[in-house]
DNA sequence: ATAGGTAGTTACTTTTTGGATACCATGGAC
DNA sequence: GTCCATGGTATCCAAAAAGTAACTACCTAT
């Protein structure tokens, strides 16, 4: 799994600690609006693997941002919500997908033009 | 180098892209406040080395959030600043600061606790 | 001619992360 | 007794990221 217990020199270090990881920003997202099931959000990422969605699942579990609940049944039934913390993150999340999209249209459209190195003294 | 061409699924993808990265956070924070030469933000990030710290500013550099000034001295005098884009980021990384703040004062209880019955033994 | 200061680079190794594939446990429906 | 769905594990492997240590280029000042 993930060692955690390095020494920040910086608070962001913590969030970004926390939040990156393949899948992890995403997940993250869908469940601001919803609950999900292990199945949905595997349909939902479309690509990720059972394994590493596992890892990425239980990652954000160890760090508090969101419970994994068991409904006893059988075919199994889990479900995983945000904890308070991982709410708390909601705002942070939007800021950061509006920033992406913007990115994404500028990379799209005109990021043909280097950037050179200005000359001063 | 980092291969950025890769589909997402999601915004927030994007920014995580852009802003994962040992050392990346940090130096955009840094960079939010004051420009810096490369000499200092290696003094400031304290224990990167100069091949990775060179690799996250380039990689910062073609995403398009900062600028890397040369000034034609000897000895050299390299200066690198945000771009617009990456001072579009100012509020989403100082709300990362924050909460990053946050959760680890909660860890920070635990880890506490768990680092003084080590101590004990 | 030698040393010094800045901003790197190069080559190599280690660590971390993610992916592919196959497999497992449960209990009810058929 | 076999199949099904769900929510995973178990192995093994490849790729990516980061670390280590040594080296470079430049001109200036001594």
């Amino acid at each position: 799994m993930k060692e955690r217990k390095k020494q920040y020199f910086h608070p962001i270090e913590v969030t970004l600690d926390v939040v990156c990881g393949k899948w992890k920003g995403v997940i993250l997202c869908l469940l601001q609006e919803n609950d999900y099931r292990f199945g949905e959000l595997k349909d939902q990422l479309y690509s990720v693997t059972p394994k590493v969605l596992t890892q990425q699942l239980r990652e954000l579990e160890e760090d508090g941002l969101i419970t994994r609940t068991v409904y006893p049944q059988v075919p199994p039934k889990v479900v995983y919500s945000l904890t308070p913390y991982g709410k708390d993150l909601e705002d942070t999340l939007r800021m950061m997908e509006k920033w992406g999209q913007s990115h994404q249209q500028r990379v799209g459209d005109n990021f043909n033009e280097e950037v050179s190195e200005a000359e001063l003294s």
